[in-house]
DNA sequence: AATGAATGAGAATTCATTCAT
DNA sequence: TATGAATGAATTCTCATTCAT
């Protein structure tokens, strides 16, 4: 019965981290966040960041990292397996990823800082994220007679080109955004660069 | 014999600290390499740093950035002036961003992990590249019919936005070279999707 | 409970970190005196003194200072309010400005020599000082029907000329000492002084 | 002759250290006032100030204040020997220590933060100021009758007094500029503070 | 388990001083 | 003699991490 409570409360903990450590690093960036910082705006004692995130701010990425790709693994919403047309999946695909992006600025900017200093974190991350299309993938060609033509390796790799491609262009500095009008424009460009690159890419 | 503790070769010191504080910056990241630790790589007293760049590694960044970028622009190759053909054009572009980035992949690295925490840089970063493409959107409007009809700021915007989309191709993880046999492909599909992008854009 | 603890802990801290502050200025001078230094006289970590004093050296002075200030001004024998007179009231004044800084010589040639060779302690510490008689000079214009009859202002100005001149006499190098036989026949010296003066001055 | 020549040069140059160096510690205070900013300032090179003031600033204030001492001291100005009146006698001397002090206020600053890590310094100058101002009683004594009832020792203590008296209140941070309209007005102030503390210190 | 005071290595930066030219 | 590039010890300050309570 108190374990629970505990529990509720350590996770409650660790959720008010995440998000403080967030939000401090849209503010002021990653290396200006220190763990003490941290602490004080989750308002929990650096003792005890410690204590669940023991080497501490690559901690609190790292295992971020884990819990989220987790839930997109999860997240049966990302692609709706049963709709048939190509295009409707992508377009499902880039506006989920750009949903995605944006409730995840924060934790992103951690993750690009985060990689200089830990380089396992990149490896473990694409790896992840191929494991993730790779279930995608299967998932997709068994539900669903239109991408059950295309090879598996084949559609994982578009998939994570086309992930990382809609990531780059969303995060890199391009000042895209002046060129849209709203936000329908932009992913109508976005869908329409992956599906250019998909076919540019799966011709060959 | 003699000690040669007064090496007075200005050039030369200055270009063994870009060296070194760019390999620092790929083998530690930007974060991780210290002023003192470019001074002992490159065999240089901490004083002599900060003679040439009061302001630290943030002036190394962006000295060598609008050197680097002059000699971009000084560069007759990277826009053949009287070619009347925009794809040629295109081409002559991506294929010198490509030779550039091969050759600037430290610095590059090194500037993106700069600019996470230091807006100034990237503000910098964004004039700078804002004054090139726009010089030489104007030689080109100058020298050349079919460029005269698109108007200035279209083709300076174009620039920019070609110039950070290939640029966030190559530097963002994108593994992408796997998918390409040869470089000549890669640059193939590049052009491809500047002019895709470019079409689209200028099209609204 | 705990709290209590670390309260006398930390207040011992503070005394030590004053005491080898003002010593070591009284030996090697305020600009020679480095906040490493000071850590390593009261044996206390580098971190824990700009725990206590995030501006370093200049934190020091400032708090010592606002503390002293404090203790003379609670000090219910500085000026008796409900006293009339004004020059018993000065006497007072005068007669504690001495007490305290035979009390504190060490400290105050310390602190002097601090403000002398810092101009930003300078300023800070003479608008300090001006608070701290306005408010002064607030309750006894309260308190006291002689003293309301004088503009704030000019009493605030008297005030602290007082203050500046008894404390210029008795630290400035004027081996004042040996013209007196006794203490109050210094005492009444600078009550002379300070009351010629601020007659001349308030007369014009 | 080219050695006249050098010697001229050199003179100037020194000259131009000393101006250029008071100038700057008014500007910026003493230590923030470099031996490279002085360089620069002067326009002469750092190795040739280090030639000339082989220990930096700290030697070119002790050149400083030998040199002016000796001008000091024979200087006939300060108090005209052959006036009877001593009220005459002290507003010249007074006068005069203004004179004096706004001409070399720069090296008075740098004065109070050189004795600071250089306590000869202070015994020395304390001991040119009694020598000076023995000196001078003794010619006045010598010189005038109403001087000559005055004790030799008694005579130089006040006059050493009433130096520093007015040099604590013109250095020490009195503000006191700002309750006088005119100079006139400060002068006539220290010559009554002057006359009213020798009055009270000779008569005992 | 939780706290947060304390630590000290290490980063950025300055500046008196040296010495090859 | 004059120069000023080069030096590096010393300084200020930060922050990840530990550990006594």
């Amino acid at each position: 019965m108190s374990k629970k409570k505990f529990s509720r409360n350590k996770e409650e903990k660790i959720e008010r981290i995440y998000k403080e450590f967030f939000n401090l690093i849209l503010k002021k960036g990653y290396h200006n966040t220190s763990t003490n910082h941290i602490a004080e705006s989750a308002k929990i004692s650096i003792g005890t960041i410690y204590k669940y995130f023991p080497k501490g701010k690559e901690d609190i990425i790292r295992k971020y990292f884990e819990e989220s790709m987790e839930n997109m693994l999860e997240s049966d919403d990302l692609i709706s397996l049963n709709d048939d047309n190509i295009r409707n999946n992508l377009n499902h695909f880039i506006t989920e990823l750009i949903k995605y992006h944006k409730e995840n600025r924060g934790y992103h900017l951690a993750f690009r800082s985060a990689i200089q200093s830990d380089k396992k974190l990149l490896a473990s991350h694409r790896e992840k994220t191929f494991l993730i299309f790779k279930d995608r993938a299967q998932k997709l060609r068994k539900a669903n007679k239109n991408f059950e033509k295309i090879p598996e390796k084949g559609l994982v790799e578009a998939f994570v080109f086309a992930y990382n491609l809609v990531n780059a262009i969303l995060y890199h500095h391009l000042s895209i955004m002046k060129f849209f009008d709203s936000e329908d424009k932009l992913i109508e460009y976005l869908l329409n660069l992956v599906v250019f690159s998909l076919q540019y890419l799966l011709k060959s």
